[in-house]
DNA sequence: ATATTTTTGTTGAACGTTCATTCAAATTCC
DNA sequence: GGAATTTGAATGAACGTTCAACAAAAATAT
């Protein structure tokens, strides 16, 4: 019956503190000091939870795309079962919040281009991409079967999973461009224009 | 009648190898040091030629969009005049050489993530897009109302800048998942997708 | 033409800063 | 008491910038 203050858990602190970094002030200024004083912490720590920063950086991109897998498994798995309306699902957990926040996407741009630096972040990074892409390309042959349409779903797939990341891309770079409702409609207007009938 | 050999444009050959550093090793592997070496010159000539190392980096991001802009200018001009014809040689060029090289591609990614921290990238970064965005804009526009279309312009642009600049991402940080000739095709689709009567 | 000064281009070592990592010591917990 | 956790100062490597000195070229003078 151990009733005590939990010991605080440092690591997740560590890894919490370094995407505040990274989504606050990019890559480049992301240090172990300021990971270390963002997680109120002395700077020591970091090598007694892990193997040192690189391990850490991995640590945290992991964390993010576990969210983000977590809540697009939540949203698909809370249709009726149509292939079509998990896709719209998808679209809009990517561009609402929790997934789609000033932070988490400032993240991602970061960790995309550190991973064509880092062997372990590419590996990860190709291995998270390949299953997503092959479940999308899973829900649009189905989508197009249920409706006896003909339709390349690996290329619908690639172009859905590409107008996505774009959208990311563009809103980080210059969030007055455009809102998260018009990027969400875009994506929607493919999905649209997929699945009408194609030969009248 | 001077005829001398040509003084070594330092400037230049500073310029080409901070590009090529920056796409063989990453923003964060992208040294002082390591551009002077590969330009052939000494460490403090970067010094007499741009104000600081950060000056250096933001001309030749605006080198890099200077030669984009004037490849799809010229695709664009070779056409026909019909708006649809230029949508898609602005395609063609954005996924071939010399703008689709890996190299290239690895810049524009690292550049992407930089912005993000340099308020003087940033700026340019956005002055660039939004003429571009611009320009699709109003192909769409005139695209559609030749064709007797109804079309959300600005919609169609966001998409098809957003999925050109996906899929330049996506192949980045993995180059075998698709190659050029799909991505090409993927927004060819889009553009037929775009301009297919709408209501039979 | 040749010599001398002035300007421009270039070097590389030195400097101060910042960074990630290490580790002996201190602290906390069971 | 002993094991696990946490500290923070020390260490050395890497970085961008600076600057006195050197070299080459151009301009001027002889």
């Amino acid at each position: 019956m151990t009733l005590r203050t939990p010991a605080p858990d440092r690591r997740r602190a560590l890894i919490d503190a370094t995407l505040s970094i990274i989504a606050e002030r990019g890559f480049a200024e992301t240090t172990v000091a300021r990971i270390c004083d963002a997680a109120g912490v002395s700077r020591g720590l970091i090598s007694h939870y892990f193997a040192g920063k690189e391990a850490l950086l991995l640590e945290a991109y992991r964390g993010l795309s576990q969210e983000l897998a977590a809540e697009t498994a939540k949203a698909m798995g809370d249709g009726d079962g149509d292939p079509m309306s998990a896709l719209r699902a998808l679209v809009e957990v990517s561009f609402r919040p929790p997934v789609f926040e000033a932070d988490k996407i400032a993240a991602w741009l970061a960790f995309w281009s550190a991973a064509r630096g880092s062997a372990a972040l590419n590996a990860l990074n190709r291995k998270l991409y390949r299953g997503y892409r092959a479940s999308v390309t899973r829900l649009m042959a189905e989508a197009a079967r249920s409706r006896g349409l003909g339709l390349d779903a690996h290329r619908a797939a690639t172009a859905l999973t590409a107008l996505i990341d774009g959208l990311w891309l563009e809103h980080a770079l210059d969030p007055e461009a455009f809102g998260a409702d018009q990027a969400e409609a875009v994506c929607l207007d493919y999905l649209d224009r997929l699945f009408q009938r194609e030969t009248p």
